[in-house]
RNA sequence: CCGCCCGUAGCUCAGUUGGAUAGAGCAUCGGAUUUCUAAUCCGGAGGUCACAGGUUCAAAUCCUGUCGGGCGGACCA
């Protein structure tokens, strides 16, 4: 339950009974009514500015707003005080019994507390990593894959229907080079010497087992023949090598896509002139010569004439070409098929998780998914900023000419997944993020994967030492839930609870926001919350998880712990990092 | 020249879609270890939210402009 949903139709209707006394005036528009956790925990639990954003349309001060209201308030169940303060704040304040209730309803919903059916089952589409099949995967695809599969992951705990997919760019001429390469790797498996291989080929090793395979399966048919011979079905058999090794990579750290869509597919089906042609159907498509672009021309800037989209239409800042001068289509059509055929497969929703370098065809993206479906579908297009390696401290010097290239092979091998899709997540997607291979390993506090990996082993350390004091206590989740969680009163403890209950609301606000991150930052203040109270044993006996000598309250006590470890695995599932019950 | 993103404590960053006295971690200073629970915890100090206007009950958040940094800018993908 999402207490603060709750509280929202409590204060709604508690605002319309007041119209209907005449207390307030009628009709008022509660749309901008919030109801929230107050900034300062100091000032309640649960705080509403309903007082002050109907002080106008009510011609009355938000004092006296707010005072008729919190009158109003204070016969609800389980609100233990209601004050007026600032402005025309309303604040509540809880029963603990309130909060003692979250405990067993987090132990009975197990992993899917903070499921919420907030996106009603409507289908979402996540296009994530959509790297080019032309090798391995490294550093530079990790944060988008982390990011569009936790993001996929979130939206499917709001109650999206998600679906995610990855696009494979296999029609362009990189992929043309991909199979000369892959030619050369062929002759090399046959004996030829292939000497160096030249400017302007893919030089990865990666590519002599596909080369030896294609050896294998043709001999030597494609020896010595022209490319109008082997180009085609080199291409076919190098993009499915890539695009295995591909998911292989992606495996590894834990994605696994349930679509992959071809861009040849498209191309070889028609599509791209179908969807050409229904835009043409809007009067959307024109042949023009577009201006040069402005401050800088390049170059070889020359007046042509080409087939256009009239994406400026839609907020684009030039119209943009579908069909090169040659008549061949442009990526951009490619694009615009593709999103077509994701919204006549019943996605109206899209998100696109693209490298910060596409910046600048953000724009066109969301043109295109407008004018593909009359303006009911939306693309949202997150972009997500470079990653930076440092080894000590001390930037890890890359590139991709010379090969020294990270791959996500070798990143997830050094620090394991966890960390890896953890750290991803802890910057928000559009700034850049440092990623420091000795920092992401240690044990400390510096480090938020162990830190809150460290709190669950923690609970489940003490739930060990607990079966162990109190062989005959039932400490499955259906024996915890029914502890005395009246028992349950100290201070730190309620607050733990209360930070555990802010878990379907966290699911809510980061889905809206499309923010995973903000599951990795809620998981570190929670971790640390139950550190707290952890500590707090130390110092007083009395507030240890096991009392030897009352069994009342060990198990209560207990029953809060497996909550607070029921929540940070069903987070870290969000985020698809495992919960581990040992540290090493 | 144009577009997008960023600018918050010495450093790295949050900031609940416009809320109250702007928060963490690191670093620094001072504390807690006879460890069934210190890989942790408690406390102090640290701020012109880049700058200037505007919108309103209320702005780090929205609008305009300026400065600084990043990315991008036709038949590449």
């Amino acid at each position: 339950m999402n207490i603060f949903n709750h509280f929202k139709d409590i204060v709604n209707v508690t605002i319309e009974e007041l119209s209907q006394a005449g207390e307030l005036p009628e009709g008022l528009d509660l749309g901008a009514v919030s109801v929230e956790p107050p900034r300062d925990p100091g000032h309640g639990d649960i705080s509403t500015n309903a007082a002050m954003v109907l002080a106008k349309a009510a011609a009355m001060n938000p004092r006296d707003i707010a005072e008729k209201i919190a009158g109003a308030l204070r016969d609800v169940a389980d609100v233990a005080s209601v004050d007026v303060a600032g402005p025309g704040f309303i604040n509540l304040r809880l029963d603990d019994s309130f909060w003692q209730a979250r405990v067993a309803e987090i132990l009975l919903d197990g992993l899917g507390y903070g499921d919420s059916d907030l996106g009603g089952g409507e289908a979402v589409n996540v296009e994530y990593v959509s790297a080019n099949p032309t090798g391995p995967m490294h550093v530079g695809h990790v944060r988008g894959a982390v990011f569009g599969d936790a993001l996929a992951s979130l939206l499917a705990k709001a109650g999206y229907d998600v679906a995610r997919e990855y696009y494979i760019n296999d029609a362009g001429a990189q992929i043309d080079v991909l199979a000369r390469s892959v030619y050369l790797r062929y002759q090399q498996a046959l004996g030829i010497d292939i000497g160096d291989i030249p400017e302007g080929f893919y030089p990865g090793d990666y590519l002599i087992p596909v080369g030896e395979a294609l050896a294998k399966e043709q001999g030597d048919a494609w020896l010595d023949q022209p490319e109008e011979v082997w180009l085609k079905p080199v291409r076919l058999a190098a993009t499915e090598a890539m695009m295995r090794m591909i998911r292989e990579d992606l495996h590894m750290l834990g994605i696994d896509h349930e679509v992959f869509f071809s861009e040849s597919d498209l191309v070889a089906s028609g599509r791209i002139d179908q969807a050409i042609e229904m835009l043409r159907a809007k009067g959307l498509v024109y042949e023009g010569v577009l201006e040069p672009p402005k401050g800088q021309k390049p170059d070889d800037w020359e007046p042509r004439p080409q087939t256009l989209f009239r994406s400026t239409e839609f907020g684009d800042d030039v119209d943009r070409p579908l069909r090169k001068s040659d008549g061949s289509h442009t990526y951009f059509a490619a694009d615009i098929a593709y999103h077509y055929d994701k919204a006549k497969r019943g996605f109206l929703r899209q998100i696109d998780v693209l490298g910060a370098d596409h910046v600048g065809y953000v724009k066109r993206l969301e043109a295109a998914a407008r004018a593909a479906t009359d303006g009911k579908g939306q693309v949202d297009v997150r972009l997500c900023q470079l990653v930076r390696l440092y080894r000590n401290g001390k930037p890890v010097k890359m590139s991709k000419r010379a090969g020294t290239m990270v791959t996500l092979k070798e990143l997830v091998e050094e620090v394991g997944k966890d960390v890896v899709r953890f750290i991803m997540l802890t910057r928000k997607n559009e700034a850049p993020l440092d990623f420091d291979f000795t920092k992401v390993v240690e044990q400390s506090r510096d480090n938020p994967v162990f830190y809150v990996q460290y709190a669950h082993a923690r609970a489940h350390s003490a739930l060990r030492k607990a079966r162990e004091s109190f062989p005959d206590m039932n400490f499955s989740s259906v024996g915890l839930a029914e502890a005395d969680m009246s028992l349950l009163t100290d201070p730190a403890e309620v607050a733990l609870i209360k930070a555990m209950a802010g878990w379907p609301r966290m699911v809510e606000t980061a889905a809206e926001a499309h923010e995973p991150h903000r599951i990795a930052f809620y998981l570190y203040d929670l971790a640390a919350e139950f550190h707290t109270l952890w500590n707090k044993g130390n110092d007083d006996l009395s507030l240890r998880f096991i009392i030897e000598s009352d069994a009342e309250r060990t198990h209560a006590r207990l029953a809060m712990v497996l909550a607070l470890a029921t929540v940070i695995r069903s987070g870290l599932e969000v985020l698809g990092v495992d919960a581990v019950e040992e540290m090493h």
